[in-house]
DNA sequence: ATGAAAGCGCTAACAA
DNA sequence: TTGTTAGCGCTTTCAT
């Protein structure tokens, strides 16, 4: 096995406790005694074992993340975010994307409940009823990304989707659009409803009526987007704009578009939602919401740590709403836009 | 705290080696105590702490899984295929994705060495000398994917990316082609080396020369790609045919082309490498090399579970070869192609 | 400033 | 079949 605390001691001819001090910057060691006993340690490459280091002081050094299945496009940037602060930190991260059949609900239990983790970020948009329980059960910090919490009693994170859709469907009827068609997200999503609902308010504040024969439903693919068009523009009443509520099921229609060879802005504009690489490369390049992914990752673990470390009130509710952007591509209808190079 | 062990022994009035015994299945134990004892767990609710569990038995039911930053669009399919196994089997996933100021074999070791895991899966495809070292010094069993292992002492799934290439360049060949362009991957990957191979051998075997004017290198990126293709089409023999070592240089090259108004397959035909989902959505479509990336990972961890369970001899150099398949869109100049749905 | 010793929760000999 | 006990490698009182 590893060289272990014992043998270091042996070497610097300490006893452990006065290893674990010194390593540990904890209580008081003699500066020579100290310095020995690092050189030592570096000597023989020792690292302290972290599962006898957790079974004692608690601290696992590591932070669980469960992501839905659903977050596909996202799944990296949102990785990269934590992953980089975890990096820094010295912290593990041990993950777990929630495929279909799994219960998300037990996995974090079973995360919290089992000390592998000193907290966790979770991101559940479509889980709501059971959330308010976890929230109370679980010991452990735990931060809340784009999950639907209702109640302020949690920390948590999200994209300010409200204002994202409100913004671009302003911006839509800034071109005189007054049709205005929605492909929804999936139902019980709570990202989806806050962007149904910034649509909507954005509707009513400009006097125009919501047409429910323009709303169909989607479930953020780009299938659904495609058959949503399908919808859309098979009906008397077709929308001279169509808002898809993520940028997978604008790509969707545009695939629709391209077979029914309607034109796009031209018989009808098109916008979406999450700024994907892909969106830069549509022809027209698509009008859509920026969200800060990365961010979202960064500034959950960074919270969560300050709340390991209870350097804040991990009790305490703390929520932030990260800020969407506009791009505007050509869908929209715009023509004398900056088009940002397509690069990554 | 968490109830423990000791608490459930008090509770069942045994000894908790009994309790472990039961819930180990291991050692004997009488099936009205077993029962008993399982009752007086469930009810409680117990879980056997995994870290105290990992301490003593060196077992910690845990995978870690280090991915280097190129993998961008992979890495959802990747995890893909190992949190789902690992799920099924009851394991904990470690991530880490070595961002480019990390040093990946300092993350694997401390990996090892930690005692955090039972086993590790390594993509490092731009790793080369140190690999060896890495494998010889590895404590526990661990699962190379796509990575530059010459030595034949290790585990391994690649995706056969020689195979790929050469069929993809073949097929360019029976275009017509003879002046055919490659934009090569990043210096020193090994994914890009294989990949380099197979477009030679393709030409060599058709008795077609290589010239070294017709080679420009790239970074897997689209922007490399841009910025190749307008290299390769900038010279006074410029290629009838570009074989872009991956699909997001395609990408780029698709970019300059519009830039450019040269139109594909027209006046240049391109093929990619990787079968991404933007490539469905070029216009032509991009003809290009499935890889099966789910299905790599899905084999990494069932191996090196096997291993880990000693069902497989780990010491045992073991290696396999993914089979990659053609994708016929209408950017080689192909006109007739069944082109499956744009649906993922 | 340092050491001895008691755990952390569990598994695995060894005894009974 | 069951219990006792010795660790696993470490942190942390409590003495010294």
């Amino acid at each position: 096995m590893e060289v272990n605390i014992k043998e270091i001691a042996r070497r610097a001819g300490v006893s452990i406790a006065t290893v674990s001090r010194a390593l540990n910057n904890n209580g008081s060691v003699r500066e020579e005694t100290r310095r020995k006993i690092l050189q030592i340690a570096k000597e023989n490459n020792y690292k302290p074992n972290p599962i006898a280091r957790s079974l004692t002081g608690k601290k696992t050094n590591t932070i669980g993340v469960i992501l839905p299945e659903l977050v596909d496009e996202f799944f990296t940037d949102i990785i990269r975010g934590i992953d980089e602060e975890a990096y820094q930190t010295d912290h593990y991260v041990m993950i777990s994307s929630s495929h279909s059949q799994r219960n998300i609900v037990q996995t974090l239990l079973e995360f919290m409940s089992s000390g592998r983790v000193d907290g966790v970020i979770l991101m559940a948009p479509k889980i709501r009823k059971e959330l308010s329980e976890l929230i109370q059960k679980s010991k452990r910090p735990m931060v809340l990304l784009n999950s639907c919490n209702s109640n302020n009693n949690s920390v948590c994170f999200n994209i300010n989707n409200y204002q994202g859709a409100f913004t671009i469907t302003e911006h839509l009827i800034g071109h005189g659009y007054k049709n205005i068609g929605m492909i929804q997200g999936p139902e019980g999503n709570c990202d989806a409803d806050e962007r149904f609902r910034g649509f909507s308010d954005a509707l009513l504040k400009n006097n125009i009526t919501i047409q429910d024969s323009l709303i169909v439903s989607g479930d953020f693919t780009a299938k659904s987007g495609y058959y949503g068009f399908i919808r859309l523009m098979s009906q008397s009443q077709k929308p001279e704009a169509i808002f898809a509520a993520n940028d997978m099921m604008a790509v969707g229609v545009y695939e629709a578009a391209r077979s029914s060879n309607i034109n796009i802005p031209q018989d009808v504009a098109v916008v979406g939602f999450d700024n994907i690489y892909m969106s830069r490369l549509l022809t027209p390049r698509l009008t859509t919401v920026h969200v800060p992914i990365v961010e979202l990752g960064t500034k959950a673990i960074r919270y969560l740590l300050k709340m390991i470390k209870n350097e804040v009130d991990a009790n305490l509710p703390y929520c932030e709403e990260l800020s969407t952007g506009l791009v505007i591509g050509g869908s929209c209808g715009c023509t004398n836009f900056s088009a940002p190079t397509f690069f990554k």
